[in-house]
Order: structure tokens, then sequence, then C-alpha cells
DNA sequence: AGTAAAGATGCAAACGTTTTCATTTTTGCC
DNA sequence: GGCAAAAATGAAAACGTTTGCATCTTTACT
């Protein structure tokens, strides 16, 4: 099993190193630390390593400190709009970091977490950041064991039990179901995906259902609905729902959703807004330019992925035994033009 | 600038090869090779690891064999439907390959693409898909001189110069346009996005210009439109075109591009297909559930990235200087909704 | 000009595996 | 039961850096 292929192309340190005619030592800090070598000697190495085609090889040098400037990422899924803005920015950052991303999606099974941590564990990953608040156990306690920092990402609790960056998912549903109730809809459906294993969702359905409730009485059942987390689930769903006595407004658990729901209007000749409104949450790229623009709860993605990347680069995350760091980002209604005033 | 937090919890190979009571050798064979050591051992191994919760280091072993497990995925962008479906596929793929996938966008830039592939390559990647054929020269001589396989996805070309798999985008394009033209349509404009670095785009560019010409006379330069690579820029620019003497069908560059388009009807209050027919190419996730349906040519996004990993996890592309290897995935019309017979 | 402190550099020992070679144990066979 | 061949294991030398310590230069100050 012998390969022929071979790194043996590459120049190493000690190469650079007698071409520069010091040690290898000095061409070491050069790389790591170029402030402590002499003007003139840093010319020739970097003369050396210019001439040479000299790459470091970061492996070798983890052996050492034991870091390895890689960055884990896991996420539910990577095809799909939900998180693609998240792991744009979440990527762009590490690598002004000068850092790599390592990726990987489970598809919302968590028990398929320990398996993908210890992956990246394998590689040695200097910090990882996680999907939402709610994780097996067993992956947790590996990235403990190993003061691996672990950052929980997209959503947000104040008693939260690991670190974490986000918005508040509770208050993003709360806040547009008040919107839907302030523009005096009644008569209110939910289309929301699976909450199993998945706190976003569970929290935008408690945080939906808290207002409602307040001005309402409970919802009947078959206002609740749920739908697969994609585009095309959301359409058959809410087009079933609407074929019935159909509702005035729509929360749908997000963008995602609501896009389905758009077309499922479409589809069945729905004006929206003025035959029926829908509200989405995320934000998502492309909500902002569908027809009918759609009314959505905006979490900024963006600013989440970069807080996550600084946080995880700047080893600002406290060791698991500690206070978890919460930051909370700020989520918006964004109105367009999917919900109306009745 | 001493770190406290370090992998000091980590038990290595000795520690287990001492619990086992069997040579650190053995261990590590146990886990390149398991059938190459005795049952009894085997189990005490098992054991021990177990008890310890070891975890490999493939660094470690990397620094031997040279091979990391860790491919590289360069992308123009992440954060959007285009590459989704491929990158998730891809990821994937190597998942079970036991690989894990360092990942980074030069946002269509080709010029970042040398900085990226440099910080790949210090991290020892075995191999790095990339998308399309066009690339700046330095990155890819810097692959071939340290022998990391590079394979060119999502575009073939029978003559390319690097080892490909992925569609004849040429190809794509041509039948799109042959499909309108056959549909009865004459007046047909195109709306691409830059094709400058983009060898994606020019191909299909040039394969619907070719189908066009044979049947029309020369397209006349306001058919022909340059629209940014998303949504919102799309939508603007046809609309912008729809607001004049307008065509009977729209061929776009790709369906991110179309949706665009399609929302630029609805905006205009244009029916499709019956005011305006318009055809995508990729069918991207969501083009089948939207209203209308997209008729479109799929490029089997997935097929691509799967097959790509298993290419580079096998190590069955040729080196840079032998021929490269050539994949074509068939791409083929979908039809739904969005085109009508005139 | 002389000396102590600071600044550069070199030496060599790590880091945690894999792997070659040698050695020991097991197996198959008469 | 003994012997050769095969299988399993062990010892130690890599892999390419980083880094503490030691050494050699330079700088700053009297």
């Amino acid at each position: 099993m012998k390969r022929t292929r071979s790194r043996k192309g590459a120049p190493g340190i000690v190469e650079v190193a007698s071409r520069a005619r010091v040690s290898p030592a000095t061409v070491s800090r050069f790389f790591t630390n170029p402030d402590i070598v002499k003007g003139a000697t840093r010319k020739r190495i970097e003369q050396a390593a210019a001439d040479l085609g000299y790459i470091r090889d970061r492996m070798a040098g983890a052996m050492h400190h034991g870091f390895s400037g890689t960055i884990g990422l896991i996420v539910p899924t990577i095809d799909n709009a939900i998180f693609a803005e998240l792991i744009s920015a979440f990527a762009n950052r590490l690598l002004e970091h000068d850092r790599t991303m390592l990726i990987a999606a489970h598809g919302y099974d968590l028990e398929l977490e320990i398996g993908i941590v210890r992956s990246l564990l394998e590689r040695r990953i200097d910090g990882v950041a996680v999907i939402g608040l709610q994780h097996a156990a067993a992956p947790l306690e590996m990235l403990a064991t190993r003061n691996v920092p672990v950052l929980a990402t997209w959503n947000y609790r104040e008693d939260s039990k690991i670190s974490c960056v986000g918005a508040d998912n509770f208050q993003a549903g709360y806040e547009v179901a008040q919107y839907l109730l302030d523009h005096g809809h009644r008569d209110i459906a939910l289309v929301f995906p699976p909450t199993k294993g998945n706190d976003r969702a569970e929290d935008r359905l408690l945080g939906a259902l808290d207002a409602l409730q307040k001005d309402l009485s409970d919802i009947p059942p078959d206002r609740l609905l749920e739908a697969l987390y994609d585009i095309g689930g959301a359409k058959k769903a809410v087009a079933a729902l609407l074929s019935g006595n159909r509702p005035t407004a729509l929360i749908c658990g997000n963008d995602v959703i609501a896009q389905g729901a758009v077309y499922a209007c479409q589809l069945l000749g729905l004006r929206i807004p003025d035959d029926i409104s829908i509200i989405g949450i995320g934000d998502f790229r492309g909500s902002a330019h569908m027809e009918p623009g759609l009314t959505t709860c905006r979490l900024p993605a963006r600013r989440i992925g970069e807080q996550a990347a600084d946080l995880l680069c700047r080893g600002g995350i406290p060791p698991a035994s500690a206070k978890p760091l919460r930051n909370q980002v700020p989520s918006n209604i964004v109105v367009r033009n999917s919900v109306n005033r009745i």
C-alpha cells in the first residue's frame, strides 16, 4: 500500500535554513514571530523561502503547542439557505484570522454529532462552533475533556449551559406573533419544522404561542402544522391547510418554510397579503427579493458567524467548567409586503 | 503567550499501550489495520482505548506518511444555492471515506485562490477540489509541485487541462436555447452573470449563442443582459429589460438568476409562461417547487460532488504531468411550467 | 573603554505517531 | 514432538517543526 505520490518535492525548514545560512530555529522564529529576528537575517530567510517555494507545515508545528489553526463547524445541514450565510461569514472571518474551517453536517440527527466531533478531534481542532443549544452529552464531554472550546451559535438563552452567540429565538417567535396580532389577525396558523432536537424551532414556536395565548384562546390543533425543513414539504403542507377553511395569517418557523407557503398560495391562486398574510423568521438570502417581499424577523446570521469566529480565534471562550459566555445579537422585524392589516 | 488551556487531559497511544500491556507499535497497528493484531490483544487494546477515551492524533500520523485525511474544497461562494448541493454531497461523501473537508470561498476572485491554496497546503491537504476549469497558474503550480491531486468540478470539457468531473456547460447552454427554439420562440433574451473568470457561465452562454445563431440572425445587444450572481440583482436587471419591448422568452445563466427573473415578472404582473417563458440552468434546490415550477437544465450536483469525493479519496487522479482524467455527467432538460409553446 | 543588560541566534529535546527491521510466538505438517 | 514458515509483537528511528536553555552579539550606560 505504498503511495508513490509523496510530498517529496517540498523543501522544509532546514533547507530554507541552510540556504539562508542560519539555523532552523531562526527560520522557525521568522515565521512565527518575524520581529525577533534581525533585519538582515530576516531578508535572507525571506529570500531563501521564496526561492525554494517553502510552505510551512502547520501539522508539524501543531505537534508542539497543540494548536492546529483549524476550527470546526458542525451544522445540521449545508444544503439549505438557513445556515448558508452563517457558514459563509464564519468561514471568511476565520480566513482573516489565518485559520481554516473544518465543516460537517449531521442532517438534524444529533446522534451523528458524536462521530463528527470525534473526527474533528482526531484532526486536533482548536475549537468548534455548533448550531443551537441542544446537543447530546457525549460529544460535549469529549470536547470538554480535551479542553476544546465549544461555542453554540444561532440561538441565545440567558440560561444556556454552554457559551453561545445568537439571537433569542423565543423572542423572535414572540415578535412575529405579536406583529400579526398588532395587525389585527386573530385566526393564525403556525407552520413549523419538527422541534425535536431543534431548540431554535422549539423556542420560536414557544415564543409565538406565548404571544398568541395572551390575546387568543388556545390554538386549535389544526392550526399548528408540522412541515419538513424544505420548500417542497412546506408547500405541500400549507397547500393542504389552505384548501380548507383558511386562517388570515401564517407564522412560518423559518423563511424557507415561508417561501414554501408563498408558493403554495400562488399555486392555489391566493393573493398575498390580500387573501392571506405570511410572516417568516430568519430573513434568509432571497427573502427580500421574492414576490411579494417577505415580512420576517431578521436574525443577523452574518454577525453571528463573525462573532463566533472572532470568539473562537481569540480564545475568549471560558472552559466548560466556568460560567458560559453569552452574547445576544438583536433580532428585528423587517416589514415587507407579505402581511396585511385587517 | 503561554496558553493555559492545553491538550493535557488526552491520553496518547503509549498510555493505551501500557494499559493494554502491549507496545505502542501494536496499538498503532490496531488502529490502522486491526486485522493484523491477534484477537486477544485486539480485545485488550480496544478495552484500554475505550477506558481511557483515547482519540487518535491524525496529525502525528500525518507526519510520517504525509497524508492528513483532509481534503480541500475551494468554491466561489458558499452563501448561495448554486453550490450548496455540491458542497453538501461532497462533504457527506468525504465523511463516509473517513476524511474531513476543509472549505474556503474566494468570492469569484481567482486571485484569492492562491492564498487559499497556500493555507490549505500548510494544513497538508491530501487533495483539493475546485469549481470550474479556469484558474490562475500559480495555485495550480503550487499544488502540482507538491503532488497534491487537483480536481475541477462542475464543468466538463473534453480538452480540459486538469482532471475534471462535471457536466458539459456548453451543451447545457445549447440545450436550453434549443428547447426554446423548439417551442417556437424567436425573440429570446439572455441573462447571464459576468463571464470573466467563470468558465461555467461562459460555456453556457457560448452554447446558448451557438444554438440561437443557427436559427436566428445575430442576437441584438439589448437581448444580452449581465446580471450579478444573486436574486436581487437579477430581478432588477430583468425588470428593467421587461419594461421595454419584451422578448417572448428568457434564458437565464443559472437558476438563481431565473428565480430573480421570475420575481421580476411577478413584480410587473407578467404571467409565466403565458406572457413570457423562462428557462434556467442548474436545477437548484427550490427550482422544482417555485411557482411556476422552473423549467431548467439539470446539472446533477449531488452526483458530481460524490464522484469528486470518491475520486479524491481513492487517489484516482493522475498527476499533473499525465493526461487528465475527465468524467462527464449528463445534464438534461427538466420540463416544468415556465416555458410555453408559441 | 568597559561592563551589564538586552537582543539574536544556535543546539537539542521534545510533540505523538508510523514503520522498518528484528525478534518472538504461533501454526502447519510430517 | 520437532522444524520451517508464517504471524504477531517489540524497539527505535523517523516525520518537520517549536522552544527552553545556552551562547554569542550588540546596545546602552557610566
